[in-house]
DNA sequence: CTCCCGATAT
DNA sequence: ATATCAGGAG
């Protein structure tokens, strides 16, 4: 199934706009709860104002929060991002860090976005990105019955060829938001059908 | 498990 | 007016 996904989706990466890392970093942190798209209409004024990470520190919280208004929970993103801002800059001289285990460090970062930003950014396989998309979508196709991100991320880890790591997670993603549905899945078109063992179920509940 | 708490589609 | 979208911290 892996291959018939790449094949639907050859190029699944992040849609998130970004230049840098360090701005894929904070696309990523505003991406929480908040779709991809309301991201890209904030990012690109906010990046012309504030232009490096020191420009964050500098930052007016209120000026901030203005700024990403529109994104979910704007008010404890812009704290996130402004204290985030002062530890790369003043533990990491401006460069963001390159590994898991620093980036869930800072603050509002967790596996998730991190994941985002090493494979995304960097081009780095440490993990699986998993979201509410890789969540569902490995639990309907039998990849995983468990049910926190981590542990799903660590099966997934099992079951996928690291090379795969960084495009398959994005695969499920672009399957999930336009076939694989969270609500009315559109099972009667999905290329998966066949040896989707949620597939079979569904088609009997949908009127 | 609760809080955070806007945008877009229907 | 209501449903859907879709992470992280305490």
């Amino acid at each position: 199934m892996i291959q018939l996904l790449e094949k639907k989706y050859p190029s699944a990466k992040t849609e998130l706009m970004f230049n840098t890392p360090f701005q894929l970093l904070v696309a990523t942190i505003l991406s929480a709860q908040t779709t991809d798209r309301t991201v890209n209409k904030i990012t690109p004024a906010l990046f012309e104002r504030y232009k490096t990470p020191y420009d964050f520190v500098k930052a007016d919280i209120e000026e901030l929060k203005n700024a990403i208004r529109g994104a979910n929970y704007y008010n404890t993103k812009a704290k996130n991002i402004k204290k985030l801002a002062e530890i790369i800059v003043e533990r990491y001289s401006g460069q963001i860090p390159e590994t898991t285990e620093e980036l869930v460090k800072l603050p509002g970062v967790a596996r998730k976005t991190a994941n985002v930003v090493l494979s995304q950014g960097f081009g780095k396989a440490e993990g699986i990105v998993v979201d509410t998309h890789v969540k569902r979508l490995a639990e309907r196709l039998g990849m995983s019955k468990a049910k926190t991100p981590e542990k799903i991320e660590q099966d997934l880890m099992k079951i996928i060829p690291r090379e795969k790591w960084i495009s398959f997670p994005f695969t499920l993603i672009l399957h999930g938001r336009r076939v694989c549905k969270a609500k009315n899945p559109l099972c009667d078109i999905c290329i998966l059908n066949s040896l989707c063992p949620y597939g079979d179920k569904s088609k009997c509940q949908i009127s």
